[in-house]
DNA sequence: CTTAGCTATTGCATTTTGCAAGTGCAAATA
DNA sequence: TATTTGCACTTGCAAAATGCAATAGCTAAG
């Protein structure tokens, strides 16, 4: 990790992960099930494919991310989270909230409406969901 | 608003407080007391002037900060939560946690350790201290 | 042997950040 | 009245990060 600006535990966070794309890089693997380059790739926020290499490498680094060959095709890797990683939900989740309740042009779906109604049991479940997936 | 990205509340909100400062800015205010340009300069991680000026002025008009003459010393502003920034609490009390949590080095104080035992309370109670600072 | 898919890397222009110095202005002090 | 102080910016410039397009290796499939 780069120099820390204090021990103050939110400037550490911004240190690690406070610029405009490596939560969405999280999103992507704790919400829609990516896992891999090409599909990070993919995600309608179009993130530069130097930038996605950067975060992936920053993150794994962090030991937010796992990096592994794909068991399927072995010119894959495929990036999952770690137990840092998914601690990172409740974070996730309130800026989730956050941003629907005050944007206009950001409707809640599915997920967004279970959060508005029971944001507790959201992160309970989803964070049960993960804990399967974990990886090292 | 600049141009956003996407649709996704999250990828919303990472456009208007996705960088290393804004939060740092929001935490003073929320946490520290903090309600002036001269303080937020003052805060351990030092922030930079024009940082702090443009940060602000993004802070301000996505009305997350309101912006006031001082009643005390009229060639001085104040800034404070608008009801949006208050809603960042939640966002806020997780990185926190999060930053504690997995920073050896970013040792559990008063708060930190209130949020540990029960952060559902801890929340509640400080937007309930929060509701009595918002303006406009 | 060739092709297609996937994960990078490189070069370059643009934008943002960081740092130091300076400006403008109102209130306090002499 | 003249001078100083405190506060909120502004400016200039170097360094770093970002965005973009093109290209390179590597593996597996055909």
């Amino acid at each position: 990790m780069e120099n820390k600006r204090s021990d103050c535990p939110i400037s550490c966070s911004l240190d690690v992960f406070g610029d405009k794309w490596s939560l969405l890089i999280i999103r992507d693997v704790m919400l829609r099930g990516k896992m891999s380059y090409s599909e990070f790739l993919n995600s309608e926020e179009k993130i530069a494919t130097n930038i996605l290499v950067n975060r992936l490498g920053v993150l794994e680094a962090e030991n937010i991310l796992s990096k592994q060959v794909s068991p399927v095709n072995k010119s894959k890797y495929i990036y999952s989270l770690t137990q840092k990683g998914a601690d990172l939900l409740p974070v996730i989740i309130e800026m989730m909230d956050w941003g629907a309740k005050h944007n206009a042009n950001c409707p809640r779906r599915e997920l967004g409406k279970k959060i508005k109604k029971d944001k507790p049991a959201v992160i309970k479940e989803l964070s049960q969901e993960l804990k399967k997936q974990i990886q090292k």
